[in-house]
DNA sequence: CATGAATGAGTTTTCATTCAT
DNA sequence: GATGAATGAAAACTCATTCAT
């Protein structure tokens, strides 16, 4: 594509960008939600959804670099991002949470707002560190230790 | 300090930057050690720096600003953040865990390079949102659900 | 007309657009040169001229602002149309002023070809200045203060 | 200059050009208004004005293609100039048009607002006819013909 | 040493022109 | 021949860096 033929189709660079964002991010969250629905139990819809997370941003390192560096270049485009698509991904979380309480697998006193935050950041996290570090590494496997944290916590109940 | 003035001390602006964030999280993070050392159970040390974390940015949500949206605008930076003084944050929440660890307050089976990480994303994720957000409401509030996931994680046990 | 059809008729825009002052001048001079031809007096011939030149103007302000401001935008164009099509009508106000010093109805003296100028110039101007105004006004009201000035001059000679 | 140094003072470069022009219109407003004043009679400051404003671009022929041709270039230009400073010149012509029909030296039935126009139009023409022309020729040796003809008209009042 | 106006390399944007359909 | 989406050369603009004061 040359130049010029991006202001064709949007009003400048930043629009093309987060443009590209808003339809990469949407097709995720869609393929997420249905493969979410394939589970009928909502800690397995969790599972399943950290698990393609980790494994769709494996799969393209060069989307994740995108989404973990290249996306928060721009102020306007993260505040824009974070607002919409974003929010997307937590209803997402948020909706398994409630649905996870109210059928008594999730602790009742839970602060769903809270909770959808701290698992994606957990997640953003540990893709992040993956992105910018030297290594190669395996990051789906980081799926399991990953889970076990945010399912049972830090305290050891039975102490 | 004037515009040319930074070239007197700093090769160039992104070296600026580098030190202005060196300089503020070493700072930082000298502090939350003292704090974390007047206390003697690890849960204590590890629920003092996260309301610590919290207080801190609440205060300053300039400064909030800038290790949330500014520092992440310059890829270089961000790597180069990750890869220091980002580590030292981390660092220091793993001595906790493994203090706890080892002291049989926390679970023993727990990966403590991804717990750390699990710990500084969500919290990161947290602040974040509150400083993106165009409501104005109280970041330290939310330590209260913050650590009560993090510690007792999301699966009811007693269920 | 589709953007690029005019390439097969055209070298480039600034040639379809001289293209198009010239095919329209043409044809406006055909048109005044005939009315004009249906005077015999000189002093008729003049005044028909002036008073066309507004009505034409009035008539189609698309037109007008076409002349006034579009053409001029191009300095190849405007240095162009100066020395051929411009010198037509030119040579049409000449042609009347000298058939008038001859008729002896107009002075002896006059340098006709500053006068025939000094007519364009006018004309031009008062044009211009009724293209770019915000007010709408009937431009065919001016012929009378327009003629009578270019006729009989500045100076009270009655004085 | 460097390119960019512009962009420090004006929004963007149609607004220099604009400063441009008026700053330099208006200094040669203030200098033709005060050599007008030093005549008393208001036919000698009308070819005084004439005079001078011949002498002024012949001397600048630069200046003179900037005006008759560079200015024309942008509509919005074109239209922001003849609004302000333009009209500035035309209401030191109308004032000395007036004070001559006062005086009784011009004709008590002009029309001074058409007048000044015809004035401004006529030794425009001429002017942009001198820059535009591949000829070399004394555009200062114009001014009587000028003058003659818009003082005393076309018309031949002895016959 | 400190300053901030000026710089110009790099980036973004425009728009006349091309060319596959 | 006609079309209009795509092109890219040129113009406009930005902003980190320099340097005369």
């Amino acid at each position: 594509m040359a130049e010029g033929t991006i202001y064709i189709y949007f009003k400048n660079k930043e629009d093309l960008l987060i443009s590209i964002f808003k339809e990469k991010t949407r097709e995720t969250i869609e393929f997420l939600k249905s493969e979410v629905q394939k589970e009928t139990n909502p800690l397995d819809k969790l599972k399943r959804l950290l698990f393609l997370h980790l494994e769709i941003f494996q799969k393209e390192k060069d989307l994740a670099r995108l989404y973990q560096l290249e996306l928060r270049q721009s102020v306007r485009l993260t505040t824009e991002y974070f607002k919409v698509e974003h929010k997307e991904y937590l209803d997402l979380v948020g909706d398994i949470i409630n649905e996870g309480i109210e059928k008594g697998i999730f602790r009742k006193n839970l602060n769903t707002s809270i909770v959808k935050r701290v698992i994606f950041g957990a997640i953003d996290e540990v893709i992040t560190t993956w992105v910018v570090s030297s290594k190669e590494y395996d990051l789906v496997s980081l799926y399991e230790p990953l889970t076990d944290i945010l399912l049972r916590g830090l305290v050891d109940s039975q102490g």
